[in-house]
DNA sequence: CATGAATGAGCCTTCATTCAT
DNA sequence: AATGAATGAAGGCTCATTCAT
C-alpha cells in the first residue's frame, strides 16, 4: 500500500511536471491569457479534463511554474565557487553559473516576467519570495566584501541592483531576441563581469605606466 | 475650411491621445489581454463604439502606444551633451537624461514589453525599429570612443549589450516594484555610471601591490 | 412661397429617389440586413444623418422600395394590348411586354424577394397589395377568355398560378444568375407564350397532315 | 472501441441534425442575417456554445442547410417513373413526384432562396452544384424526347428554363403564401403538366376553322 | 437641411470549467 | 483517473440612430 502510494507519487508528479512543461511552452509562446487550455492539453497529449485533475484552475498553473522558478533559485543559492583565488575570479565564475542556470530557464523567465509585469499579486509574491532574499543575501556578500577592501564601497543597495539589473537586462534582450546575445550567451557573463570588475575607464596605461 | 480642418484635426489627435493614454493605464494594469475595451472607454470616459472610430481595433491602440514609444526613443537620440569635460562626465549625464526619459514613460515600457516578451510580431517590430538602430548608432560610438582611447576595447557588440542590459534591468526591477529603484530612480543612473566608468575593483594598491 | 415649395417639393422628391436608388443598389448586393446605413449614404453621396431626414429608419427605405414595385405594377395593369388579331397574339405580347417591365426592375424584385421569403410582415403586404389583385384581374380575364372559347378551362385559379408562376419562376432563374435566362431574356417571353399556348405535345403533324 | 466510435457517430449526427432543424426553422422564420445563435441554441435546445462544437460559424449553418438540398436534389435525380405509357402519363408523374419533395423541403428552399438572392457565392455554388447539373440533364431528356417526336421541339434550353421556372414560381407563390397555391400543392402538379403538354389552346376547332 | 462623431445595445464567438460516462 | 461534450459568461466589434454644430 505504502509501495503503491509511491507509485502513486511518482505518477503524479511525472503527470504534473509534463502538464508542466507543456504549459510552459504554450505560455511562452501566446501568453497566459491567450494561451487556452485546450492548447496546453493538446501540446501535454492528454485531455483538457485532465488538467484540473492535477491543478485546481488555469492561475494554478502559472504560480506552479513560477514555483520551478523558486526552487532553481533557492537551489543556485547554494552554489559555493570553491577555491577562487581572488574576486574578479569568483565574480567571473559565480556569474558565469548563475547566468547559465538562468538560461536554460529562460523560457520560465519569459512567462513569469511577462506576467509580473502586469500581474500586482504575482508581482508582489516573486519579489517578496525571490527577488528580496536574494538581493538581500547579495547585499551581505557585497558589504563583506566591501570591508574586505575587495570591492569599492559605494551605495550598496544601488550597485547591488545595477548589478542583478544587468544580468536581468541581459536576460531581457536575449528574450526580445536580440541576436548577439542570444548567439553569444555563454561569453556575456565575461563580458559582463570584466566590465564590472574593472569599468570602462582605459586606467592602464596611465596608471602602471 | 482649411480652418475646421485643422480644428478638427486637433480634436481628433486630442482623442486618440485621450483614449491612448486610458489605454496605457488600462493594459498597465490588466495587461492587453485582460483589458476590455470597455474598460478602456470608461477610464477614457468615453463608449465603446468611440474606440472605434479612432482604432482599428484593439490591437491597434498597442501598436500606437508602442509608437509612442518609438518617437520618444527618436528624439532622446537628439540629445547632444553639450560640453561634456571627460568620458565620465559624458557617460553620466548621457546615463542620467536617457535614465529620465525611460522613467517618464515606464508605464509604456511596462505595457510593451509585457506583451513583446510573448508577442513575436510585436517584439519583432520592436527591435527591428527601435532596438537595433539604437544598438547599432551605441556601437558606433563605442568605437570611437575605443579608438580615441576613452574606454577600453573589449568585446565592443556585448559590453553595448551589456550596458544597454543594465539600463533595461532597472528599469525592469522598477516595473516589478523595487522599492529601491523605484524611490530613488534619479540617483540610480550616477551609481551605475560609476560603476560602469570605475568597476568595483579597488583600484591602484589592491590590484598590484 | 407656393412657388418654393413646389420647387421645394421637386429637390425633396429628387432627394428621395436618390437615396432610394443607393438603397435598391446596397440592398440587393448585400441583403437588407447586411447592408449598412452607412453604406446606403456613401452609395448616395451623401452622409449617414441625411438619410433620417428622408426617412423613418432604415425599415422605411425597404418599404419606400415596395412602394415604387407597387406603382410599377399598377402602371402595368394599365397596360392595353390595343388589337391583338387572336388570343396567341394578344397573350404572347402582353407577356412581352410584362416580362420587359418586371427586368427592368429585377433588382427591386431581388431586394423585395429576398427580403419579403423570410419576413412575414413584407410578405402579407406585398400578397395584399400586388399578387392578390392581380391575380384576381388575372382569374377575370382567364374566366372571360375562357367564356369565349379562346382558352380551355381548366382549375383556373391554379392554371392562373400555373402562368404566373412559370413568369416569376423565369425571373427568378435571372436574378440566380441563369445564364440562358440572364442573357436571351428578351426571347424568354416568346418561348414561353409558344409552351403555354400550344403545349408540349406534338400535335401538329398527326392533326394538320 | 470500434463500437464507441460508432455511438458516438450516431451522436454526433444526430446532435447535428438537431441543430440544423433548429436554425432552418429559425432563418426560415427571420432569415439568415437577423437570426441570432443565441435563438438557434433555444430552439434546438441546447446552449449557445455547443452550436460551434458541431458547426465552425453561424455561415456554416447555412452551407450545411444547403448541403441538405443538395442530397435531395440527388437523390431525387435517381427518380424512375417505372412504367409510364405515354409522356403525358410520365411528365405528370415526374412533376408530381419532383415537386411534392419540393415542397416537403419548401421551408430549406425559403432559407436558401432567400438568402442566395443576395448572397453570390452562395448563389454560385447553388447554380454550379444543384440547378446547372439538373438543368443539362433535362436539356438532354427533353432533346431525346424531341428526337422520338414525343415533344415539340422549339428552343431547348429555353423551353427547360420555362418548365423548371414554372415549378420553381409555384414554390415561390407558395412560400410567399399565396392560400391557392398552399392549400392545393398536390393539385398543382397535375394542373401544370395538363397545361405544358396540352397548352391552353382549345385545339382543333377553333384554330382552324 | 446637412453633417458625422458619439452612442450603446446586441451579436458572434471563445474558452475556462464541470461532470456524466 | 481520464475523457471531451456541454455550458454560459464575457469580450471584441458593428451599426442604426441621435444630436450638436
Amino acid at each position: 500500500m505504502a509501495e503503491t502510494g509511491g507509485v502513486r507519487n511518482v505518477l503524479v508528479a511525472a503527470r504534473r511536471e509534463q502538464i508542466l512543461e507543456a504549459a510552459t511552452r504554450v505560455f511562452a509562446d501566446k501568453g497566459f491569457s491567450r494561451a487556452t487550455t485546450r492548447e496546453v492539453a493538446r501540446e501535454a497529449g492528454i485531455s483538457e479534463g485532465t488538467i484540473y485533475n492535477y491543478f485546481e484552475d488555469k492561475g494554478a498553473l502559472l504560480m506552479a511554474i513560477m514555483d520551478v522558478l523558486n526552487e532553481t533559485e533557492r537551489r543556485a543559492e547554494d552554489f559555493d565557487v570553491g577555491l577562487a583565488r581572488d574576486f574578479e575570479d569568483f565574480f567571473g565564475e559565480y556569474l558565469h553559473h548563475r547566468m547559465a542556470v538562468i538560461w536554460e530557464n529562460r523560457e520560465i523567465f519569459r512567462v513569469i516576467m511577462s506576467e509580473m509585469l502586469i500581474n500586482a499579486r504575482l508581482r508582489e509574491r516573486y519579489m517578496r519570495e525571490v527577488v528580496e532574499p536574494t538581493m538581500n543575501m547579495g547585499e551581505e556578500n557585497f558589504r563583506a566584501l566591501a570591508k574586505q577592501g575587495k570591492v569599492r564601497a559605494t551605495d550598496v543597495p544601488l550597485a547591488m541592483r545595477a548589478v542583478a539589473g544587468a544580468v536581468l537586462g541581459l536576460l531581457v534582450l536575449g528574450l526580445l531576441g536580440d541576436e548577439e546575445v542570444d548567439a553569444r550567451w555563454d561569453e556575456v557573463s565575461g563580458v559582463l563581469s570584466g566590465l564590472l570588475v574593472h569599468g570602462l575607464e582605459t586606467t592602464g596605461g596611465a596608471r602602471h605606466a
